[in-house]
DNA sequence: TGTGAAACTGGCCGGGTGGTCAGGACAGGG
DNA sequence: CCCTGTCCTGACCACCCGGCCAGTTTCACA
C-alpha cells in the first residue's frame, strides 16, 4: 500500500455510440490511477455523450427573447422583468406573446417547461 | 492525412472539485489518441462530476400535491387541473398553495422550476 | 429609397392567479 | 377522546397574465 496519493480515480461510462464506448474503454482501460465503474457501482465522474441529439437546432429566439425566458425560468414577473430589464412592463408581455407563440406553449410554465425539456435554457 | 482511424478523441471536462479536475486533467494529458478539448471547441464526450448536490432526499409532498405539480408541469392551469383530477377549482388551489409553500417557490412558473432542478418531477 | 424585422411603448379588458379568511370529512396516534 | 394531518370545498379580493388594439425608433438589406 504505502502511500496511496492516487486512490483510483472511478469512471463510469453512459455513451450511446458503442464504437467510441469501446474506444474510450480500451484507452482508458490500462491507465494507472484510474478505473473505469462496475454495474452500479457509484463513480467519482461519468463519461458521457449523448449524440443523436435530434434537435434541429435550437430555436430561433432574438436575445432579448433569451432574455426574458431565462428572468421567466427563476419565477420572474413581468414586473420584475421588466425592472431587472429596464424596460417597461409592455415590452416584457410583447417578448412573452412571441415565446409563447415560438414555443408552442399555452402560458409562461408551458413555456419554461418546453424551453427546459429542449435544451434552450438550463434549468 | 491518410487513414487516421483514430483522430483524437476530444473530451470536455464538466468537473465542479477543481482538484479532481487538475487530477482528471493530468492523468488525460498526455494519453495517445485522446485530446482535452479546448475552449468553446466541440468535443465528442464530456466527462461531469457534479457532486454537491445538496439534496437531503425529495421534499415530502403528498400523493395529491404531486398529481397537481405533474399538471402545473405541463403547462395546465387550475381550472385543467380541477377537471383532470376531479375536484375543484379551490382545492387544487389549495395543493398550489402548499406547493408553492414546501418548494419555496413564488409562483407556479417558479414551482415547476425548482420541482424539476431538484428531480421532483421530469421535464 | 423603400421594405422588413427587431425592439420598444401605450391603453384596454376578460380571465387567471395567489393569498386569506372560513369550514367539513376521515384516518391514525397520543 | 382529543389531536394531528391530509384532503376537500366555499368565498372574497388585489393583482397578474395574456391577447387585442395602436404607435415609435433603429438598423440591415434590396
Amino acid at each position: 500500500m504505502s502511500e496511496n496519493k492516487t486512490p483510483e480515480i472511478v469512471l463510469a461510462l453512459e455513451i450511446d455510440d458503442p464504437a467510441l464506448a469501446d474506444c474510450l474503454a480500451a484507452l482508458l482501460g490500462n491507465i494507472a490511477g484510474l478505473r473505469l465503474a462496475g454495474p452500479g457501482e457509484q463513480a467519482a465522474a461519468t463519461i458521457v455523450a449523448r449524440e443523436p441529439r435530434s434537435m434541429p437546432e435550437d430555436i430561433a429566439l432574438t436575445q432579448r427573447e433569451l432574455d426574458v425566458l431565462a428572468l421567466m425560468a427563476e419565477g420572474a414577473s413581468n414586473k420584475m422583468i421588466a425592472r431587472r430589464l429596464g424596460i417597461s412592463v409592455h415590452t416584457v408581455k410583447f417578448h412573452v406573446g412571441s415565446l409563447l407563440d415560438k414555443l408552442d406553449a399555452t402560458g409562461r410554465t408551458d413555456a419554461v417547461a418546453h424551453a427546459a425539456r429542449r435544451g434552450v435554457i438550463e434549468l
